[in-house]
Formats: structure tokens, C-alpha cells, sequence
RNA sequence: GGGAUCUUAGCUCAGCUGGGAGAGCAUCUGCCUUACAAGCAGAGGGUCAUAGGUUCGAGCCCUAUAGGUCCCACCA
């Protein structure tokens, strides 16, 4: 056994463990059909990523639960990797050539994927590094990348597939354009923002007439793409009006006024300029009543030719010159303050455009039926549970996805364009021959694919299908999935319906979902905010140990979080207290031999007690983690550890190891060694560093993270020793209390008395006698049956099944003790109220279950008994 | 507009199937007791947002109200 260094220092430490680890191929899972699989896919981290607090308690969790499910003798792979990250790839390599005075264009699209992939080699791996720093225990042997063949081979099967059935289609439609990435994007990448803006009330002139229509309008630019004005069929006001034609302002194109129940009578003037191009409702209306679409936008939102004059103009400054002009005219009735939802881009904050453009789409409709009767039929969980919700929400109103992307990093869509004829084939190499017209020449469609179109894939895609891999058949469908509630629509909702589209499983049984870390004030961390916390800076100030014992502790699942210092600190101080207790459970090893084994009966009460508590514990905190409640586990392992075992425990076994005649001292060091072992066994999955640190040194074992998970034993439950110490720590406390609140230092050791008449309590007590000394401060204890010898101006200490007293009369202030004996006669007082409320209540007594009665009845009697106790150090105080 | 969620000690949060309110930090009082001052021993501090209801019993279940946060949604 080698000795630990005199203070926690997880630096370095940590690095060496890992490589250790990862030396020894620890991590590293294989097909092993004598065992049974547990298998987790890691949520791939942006190439372009860095790790931030999201990363760590994401990856925390996994590694928790793999490494948990690994000591029970589960076959564990948490599979790695990484995600290509179309759109902030290509920005950040389109800035770097800025940089460089190089336009993307410049380079054309072969030079651009070429100088992406070397920006991937030397930047891509970063965040995986880092990954390791916090402990991830993955197997790297089989990190992926959603861009290498493999997956690349997935994701054009499924668009093969998919494409075939029908599912993948390419239309005209009206999606959500982002002008300044100019892209595409789908309805889930929208972020809806509330803004301030105006609505402008504008007059159209009724052709043939003096007359105007009012309506009202948030977006006055538009108004050059309007082919209608529209009313509500039950409108009163407007009857008059439909079918009428009304001349555009500024534009002079001819509109009719058109009757559709889409309009809102009560909102606006109860008019709707109608824009098919621009607005997905106004697309809707133009459907219906077959309005011309005009498109008066360019790709980066300035105004096309179809605006006239206004051609060239940015949106906002057509939107200026426009309102000007019509205020002008006097056609502009009003402007009114109005905050209406502006929809951005979730990635860089532009406004979102909607415009009509070929896209390509995947029909959602059947494929989200499996995926509702998932979580339906309990198929798939969600933990916590109020997330099937938002699921079902989302999916249940689930429109067409809008997967192709005018990005150049990404997989291309395996659409081939006949030079000829415009025939469309879709394969998976360019065709030699068009189907239709014989043409030999072909164009492939320019787009790629939604980044998530790969990651959907992600769970099955990293096992080898769609070969049918031994790995895919082992592993597959995986156990778990933990991510944070802000990528269900986007990842997990994906996934599932993939999962059952292409396998015809659910790629997951449970959804882990986890909330946001943010800053000590509650803010979301962020760049522009700066008020991000680097857990590489934590890790290393702290330890890894420490960054995941505070992302997990107090923390339920699904629910955000506040990162502070204090936190870190606090957890620090949690490892430093373990590292001190096996330093000293170390040393007293060392002198002395401990056993192998130990039967009962050479066990003293406090062993027995400690061994009887650490059982419980890896009971419960198995029961925790099996429900997912990491935070409760978490919580009990540090009570455990630091009250029951550190203050306690090794308190209690003190005078043991250090008398040279005391016969029990073997069975100490055994109860400490064993305790402290299963303790560091629950605690590893949590803390795996220190843990697996302590641990070989203790032991002298390979390792921690392959040793067996504690499971309860029967034999190791002591319910009459738990319940004899538990009374101990009582009057240890009562004394300590008493002392306290009559200042007496602990260097003033008194003697105490020990009276009760029950024979058992006192063998407790003399059984128990060593310990009880120490921890009492007590110079002597005495236990006797009576009063005799003990003087009256002796204190008393409160306690259940005996009577307590230390005489130190010159210390005695009588005043106080009078006042503290009163305040206790006043909580027995009321105790008693309250159980005998209980226990005459007939329907208390008729209705509640017998083990809560009975409960009730033994704190009456004990009550009873320290009620007495009471009134006769009242009495003899009296005197 | 719909939905979710939160409101518990000065602060940040736990509280698992309803059965006498918990932790960390902060505060106060003693202690350098041979593992640990990143520590030890004690103490104070809560009408569990409000109002009803169900129940023998409610922080927990139900209803309503107030305030906060978030998600979804096409009101121009």
C-alpha cells in the first residue's frame, strides 16, 4: 500500500488516471454476448464547439451513468463523436479566408470543402480533447464523425429510401430564408422575438371610385408584392367591397378584394394586404384563390426588379422611402405603435424572410405516428416526465421539414438534373443515361443537407447500419439518451422517428433531459453576455471531481441550474474530506494487520452500525440512479460520507486504534477499510478520479472502474446495533449540547452518569463505553441503575431511555440551565399534544396504516418518559 | 392565444409513491482535539406565494388567484 500525499491535488492526478485508463482500454467495449449491453451515443459536440458548462454536465451524466452501469457488470459503450455543424462551419471558415482577403466563390466549391476539411483536422478534435478532461469514460476507439463514410453512407441511404416511398419530396413552398447566412432554414431554427415595431395604416384607392380601403400592415415593404386584399365572408362592413378592385399604392398593379375566412374581423381594420411571396398565411390565401406569387426580394433581402423604383434598396430602407412616399400621397392614415413577433435565425439574429423557393422537403405525417405512440405506449421515456408534453405537442402539429440547406459543408443531396430535359434522378452516384430522354449529361443539385438530417441518424449510423453490423445488432437500440431540453425538436424528435423509420426500433428507451447551466444571477451563459464559465479553468483550479460533484448536486432533472463559485469550493472541500479520511484510515492500516474477512461476533456495536448504514446506502443510492435521480444519490453519498462515517465513525473507533490492549482494533481497521472501499465504490461514477486514486492505493487493486458495483447483503444489515448507536450519537448530542450552551470548553472533561433502569440500555451504554467517553468529553462515565452519588447540583442532558448529568457545579448557572430545561418541557409539551391528537383520533386510529400507528405509539412512550425526566430535574431544581 | 414550470431559512436549491420541514453558502458562539481550519462542536433562522377543496393526515394531490421563467402558436 502506498501513502497518499499529504493534501488533495487533483492536479495532475487526473491527467494520469485517464491515461492510465485509457492505456488499459477500460473504456473500450466490444460484442460479448455472455453479457448484457448498455449502451449510450454521446450527443455530438459542434467541431466548431468549445467546451462549455452545457458539454460538461451533458457528458457528466453519461459518464455517470456509464461508469454505474459498467460496475454492475453491464457490457457499457458510450459511444463518441462529433457533429459536422454545417452552417457555423462554413461561417467560420468563410470568416478565416475574409480574413485572408479570399472570397468562398473565389475558391468554388471543391476548394472551399478542401481548405473545410484541413479547418476540421486542425480545429475539429479540440472539444474531444476536452471531453477527457472532465473524465469521459467513451470509447474513443470508436469516436465518429457525422461526415465520415460511414455516416455519409447512412444519411444517402435514407435519402435514397425515403425518396423512393415518397417521404423526401422537392416543391415550390414557402420557407424561412435567412438573408445573411442565405439559407434556408426550417421552421425549428426559427426563434420567435418579441419586437417593437409599428403598424401603418394604409389607404388603397377602390378603382372607379373616390373611395378607399384601409388596412393596416407591420411589414409596409411587402405591399410591392401584393396581389389581393382580403376581408372576412362575414364581415358588414365590407360586403360593399368584395369582388371591387383596388389600385396598389405606388405600384399601379390592379388587386382584387378577395373573402376569406382566414381574416380576423376584430384585429386591424379588418383588411389584409395579401402577399403570397412573403408571408406563409398570405401563400395559404393565394392557394386558395389562385393569386399570382410575386417575389420582391433578392437572397440577401434587397429589393428585386419586381419593386420598381425601389429595386436595390435594402428591406428596411425600402420600408422608410415607402412610408414616406405614402405619406406623400396622403394615403397614409396612421402609424401606430404595435409589438408584434419578429421570427430570426436562431444561429446569427437575422430577421427571417419567408420567400417562395424549390426546396427540398421530408413529408412528416406518417413518420411521426410511430414516434407519438412511442411515448404513447411507454416505449420511450422521458425523465422528467412533463417533456412527453412538449414532445407530442410538437410532433402532433408537425409540418414538412425543410432539409436542404444553399451551404457547400454538408452532404450533398444525391439529386442529379438532366442537362437536357431537367429530368430529376436520385442515386447514389451521378447517373450515366437520363430516363427520359436518353441525355448524358447531368448537373447534381447544388444543396446540402440540414445538419441534423446526419445526427438524426446518429444512434444507428455509428453502429454500422445500414450494414447489418454485429455491433448494431448487440448495441442497438441504445439504453439511454441524456441531452438538454433545448434540442428535442431538433435531435431527439428526429431520431426517434429515423429510429423507426430505417430500423423499425426506438433508438432510445429513456430520454434523459437536463436544464441550462447559467450564471450565479440566472442568466444564460453567453459570448456576447461574457459571462461564461470555462470548466477547463474550473478543472483546473478545482479539479474534475469537483466541476461534476456541483453539476450534479441539488440539481433535479430537466431543471436549469446556477453556477457559482461557492458551489465548486464546497464540492472541493467534499473530495478534501475524503482524501483526509483515507490518509488517516491509511495510516492506522499501515501499523497494523488488517483481516481479510470478519465474522460478526467479532464486530463491536459502532461497527456493525457504520457497516448496517453503508448497505442501506448503496441500497438507496442504487434505487436513486435506477430512477435517474442523480442529485438525491449524490446528496446521500456526501451525508454519508461526511456526517456518518467521517464525524462519526471514525470519531467513534479513535480510542480503538490508538490503545495498544483494545481486542477489537483489527475489527476497526477491517470496518474502516470495508467501509470506506463501498463508500468509494457508490461515490465513483460521481467522482471517478479521487476515487479510483484511493482506491488502488488502498486496495492495491487494478482499479475502481472495473471493480463490482455494492449490492446490499443481508448479512450486512445490524438493525438492533443501528438502533444502540443511534441512542449514543442521541446522548453525545444532548451532552455536547448541554456544554455548549453553558460554555463549557472541551478541554473541561466531567465525569457522567448514565441512569436508567432498563438493563439493555445500560449494556448499551457500557458496551459502548470507550467511544461514548471520547465523544462526550466525559472523564469517566459511570452507568448505574439510580440517582446514588450523584449530587443535585448536577446538569442534566436530555435523552430517550435515560437520564443524563454531568456534575460540574461550579460551571452551573442555574438561571440558564432552568431556561433550557423549560424551553424543553415547552417541545415535549407540545410533541405529546400532537401524538396524543393522533393517536385519539378514532379515525385516524381506524384509517391509517398499522406501522404508522404503531410509529406514533412508541414516540408516546418515549416522549412520556423524557417528560418525566424533565419534571424532576425541574423539581430538583426547585430545591 | 395555448402549454409547461417555478414561488420552501438571508442567498442558491433539494424534498423520490401524501405520515413530524432539509442541504450548501451566509450569520452567531465555542474550539489550532495527533486525517482534515478546504476543519470540529453547537446555535439562530421557514404561517413551504395566496385562497379554497380532497384526506384521519397536504410542501407534495385538485381548483382558483397573484407574480416570475420558459416553450409553442400564422393574428396581418
Amino acid at each position: 500500500m502506498k501513502e497518499l500525499a499529504k493534501t488533495y491535488d487533483p492536479k495532475g492526478m487526473e491527467d494520469r488516471i485517464y491515461a492510465d485508463w485509457m492505456e488499459k482500454k477500460y473504456f473500450h467495449a466490444e460484442v460479448d454476448r455472455s453479457r448484457k449491453p448498455f449502451t449510450i451515443v454521446m450527443p455530438p459536440p459542434n467541431i466548431t464547439g468549445k467546451l462549455h458548462m452545457g458539454h460538461a454536465l451533458d457528458n457528466t451524466l453519461q459518464d455517470i451513468l456509464i461508469r454505474y452501469k459498467r460496475m454492475q457488470g453491464y457490457n457499457a459503450l458510450w459511444v463518441p463523436g462529433t457533429d459536422h455543424a454545417s452552417i457555423s462551419t462554413e461561417v467560420k471558415v468563410i470568416n478565416q479566408l475574409k480574413e485572408e482577403g479570399i472570397d468562398k466563390n473565389e475558391l468554388g466549391r471543391e476548394g472551399f470543402l478542401k481548405r473545410t476539411w484541413q479547418w476540421r483536422e486542425e480545429y475539429g478534435h479540440t472539444i474531444v480533447e476536452q471531453l477527457k478532461k472532465i473524465g469521459s469514460s467513451c470509447d474513443w476507439d470508436r469516436e465518429r464523425f457525422t461526415m465520415d463514410e460511414g455516416c455519409s453512407k447512412a444519411v444517402q441511404e435514407v435519402f435514397l429510401k425515403l425518396y423512393k416511398k415518397g417521404y423526401i419530396y422537392k416543391g415550390s413552398r414557402i420557407i424561412n430564408w435567412c438573408p445573411v447566412c442565405k439559407t434556408s432554414i426550417s421552421d425549428a431554427e426559427v426563434e420567435h422575438e418579441e419586437q417593437a415595431g409599428h403598424f401603418w395604416h394604409i389607404n388603397y384607392p377602390i378603382k372607379g371610385s373616390d373611395k378607399f380601403v384601409e388596412i393596416a400592415t407591420t411589414r409596409p415593404e411587402t405591399m410591392l408584392g401584393d396581389t389581393a386584399l382580403a376581408v372576412n365572408p362575414d364581415d358588414e362592413r365590407y360586403q360593399d367591397i368584395i369582388g371591387k378592385t383596388v389600385i396598389l399604392p405606388l405600384v399601379g398593379r390592379e388587386i382584387p378584394v378577395i373573402a376569406d375566412a382566414y381574416v380576423d374581423k376584430e384585429f386591424g381594420t379588418g383588411v389584409v394586404k395579401i402577399t403570397p411571396a412573403h408571408d406563409p398565411n398570405d401563400f395559404e390565401v393565394g392557394k386558395r384563390h389562385n393569386l399570382p406569387e410575386i417575389n420582391i426580394l433578392n437572397d440577401d433581402a434587397t429589393i428585386n426588379e419586381n419593386g420598381g423604383k425601389y429595386a436595390g434598396m435594402d428591406r428596411y430602407e425600402a420600408r422608410k422611402a415607402i412610408v414616406k412616399e405614402l405619406e406623400e400621397q396622403g394615403l397614409l392614415v396612421k402609424v401606430e405603435d404595435h409589438v408584434h413577433n419578429v421570427g430570426t435565425h436562431d444561429r446569427c439574429g437575422t430577421t427571417v424572410e419567408p420567400m417562395i423557393k424549390q426546396q427540398w422537403f421530408v413529408k412528416m405525417e406518417e413518420m411521426a405516428k410511430p414516434a407519438i405512440e412511442a411515448v404513447k405506449n411507454g416505449d420511450l421515456t422521458f425523465v422528467p416526465e412533463r417533456f412527453d408534453k412538449i414532445y407530442l405537442h410538437w410532433l402532433e402539429n408537425i409540418r414538412d421539414w425543410c432539409i436542404s440547406r444553399q451551404l457547400w459543408w454538408g452532404h450533398r443531396i444525391p439529386a442529379y438534373y438532366c442537362d437536357d430535359c431537367g429530368e430529376i434522378v436520385v442515386d447514389s452516384e451521378m447517373p450515366k443515361v437520363c430516363p427520359k430522354c436518353g441525355g448524358t449529361h447531368f448537373t447534381q443539385d447544388p444543396d446540402t443537407l440540414d445538419t441534423w438530417f446526419s445526427s438524426a441518424l446518429w444512434p444507428f449510423s455509428t453502429l454500422g447500419w445500414p450494414e447489418k453490423t454485429e455491433d448494431l445488432d448487440y448495441f442497438y437500440p441504445t439504453d439511454v439518451l441524456v441531452t438538454g431540453y433545448d434540442i428535442i425538436f431538433f435531435w431527439v424528435i428526429r431520431m426517434v422517428f429515423s429510429g423507426y423509420e430505417q430500423t423499425g426500433k426506438c433508438p432510445f428507451h429513456h430520454v434523459l433531459i437536463h436544464g441550462l447551466v447559467r450564471d450565479s444571477l440566472g442568466r444564460k451563459m453567453s459570448k456576447s453576455l461574457g459571462n461564461g464559465i470555462d470548466p477547463l479553468e474550473i478543472i483546473d483550479q478545482y479539479g474534475a471531481d469537483a466541476l461534476r460533484f456541483t453539476l450534479v448536486t441539488g440539481n433535479a432533472p430537466g431543471n436549469d441550474m446556477r453556477f457559482y463559485m461557492e458551489r465548486v469550493e464546497a464540492s472541493r472541500n467534499f473530495a478534501n474530506k475524503i482524501w483526509n479520511a483515507s490518509r488517516f484510515i491509511m495510516m492506522n492500516i499501515e501499523k497494523a494487520e488488517v483481516p481479510a474477512d470478519m465474522k460478526p461476533e467479532e464486530l463491536t456495536a459502532a461497527d456493525k452500525w457504520i457497516l448496517s448504514k453503508v448497505n442501506t446506502l448503496a441500497q438507496d443510492v442504487t434505487v436513486n440512479m435506477d430512477k435517474f435521480e442523480l442529485g438525491i444519490a449524490v446528496q446521500k453519498l456526501y451525508d454519508f460520507i461526511w456526517e456518518e462515517f467521517c464525524d462519526w465513525y471514525i470519531e467513534m473507533v479513535k480510542p480503538r486504534l490508538y490503545s495498544e490492549e483494545d481486542k477489537t482494533k483489527a475489527a476497526a481497521l477491517w470496518t474502516l477499510k470495508t467501509v470506506l472501499v463501498n463508500a468509494l465504490k457508490l461515490l465513483h461514477p460521481y467522482m471517478p478520479f479521487i476515487t479510483e486514486e484511493i482506491f488502488r492505493n488502498l486496495t492495491g487493486e487494478e482499479s475502481i472502474m472495473i471493480s463490482a458495483w455494492p449490492e446490499y447483503k443481508e448479512a450486512w444489515s445490524f438493525a438492533e446495533e443501528e438502533g444502540s448507536v443511534e441512542l449514543i450519537k442521541e446522548a453525545v448530542r444532548a451532552i455536547r449540547n448541554t456544554r455548549s450552551s453553558m460554555n463549557v470548553p472541551p478541554s473541561k472533561k466531567a465525569k457522567v452518569y448514565v441512569v436508567s433502569e432498563s438493563e439493555q440500555v445500560r449494556a448499551v451504554f457500557e458496551g459502548s463505553r470507550s467511544f461514548f467517553a471520547a465523544l462526550a468529553y466525559a472523564s469517566e462515565v459511570c452507568v448505574q441503575t439510580d440517582k446514588a452519588g450523584i449530587g443535585e447540583d448536577a446538569v442534566s442532558a436530555l435523552i430517550p431511555q435515560a437520564a443524563v448529568y454531568m456534575p460540574f457545579a461550579e460551571l452551573v448557572d442555574l438561571e440558564k440551565e432552568l431556561e433550557r430545561l423549560k424551553k424543553e418541557e415547552e417541545r415535549l409539551t407540545k410533541e405529546l399534544a400532537r401524538v396524543n391528537g393522533m393517536l385519539n383520533n378514532e379515525k385516524f386510529m381506524s384509517k391509517a396504516p398499522q406501522s404508522k400507528i404503531d410509529e406514533e405509539k412508541e414516540k408516546l412512550a418515549k416522549y412520556t418518559q423524557m417528560m418525566a425526566q424533565v419534571k424532576e430535574h425541574l423539581a430538583a431544581l426547585a430545591k
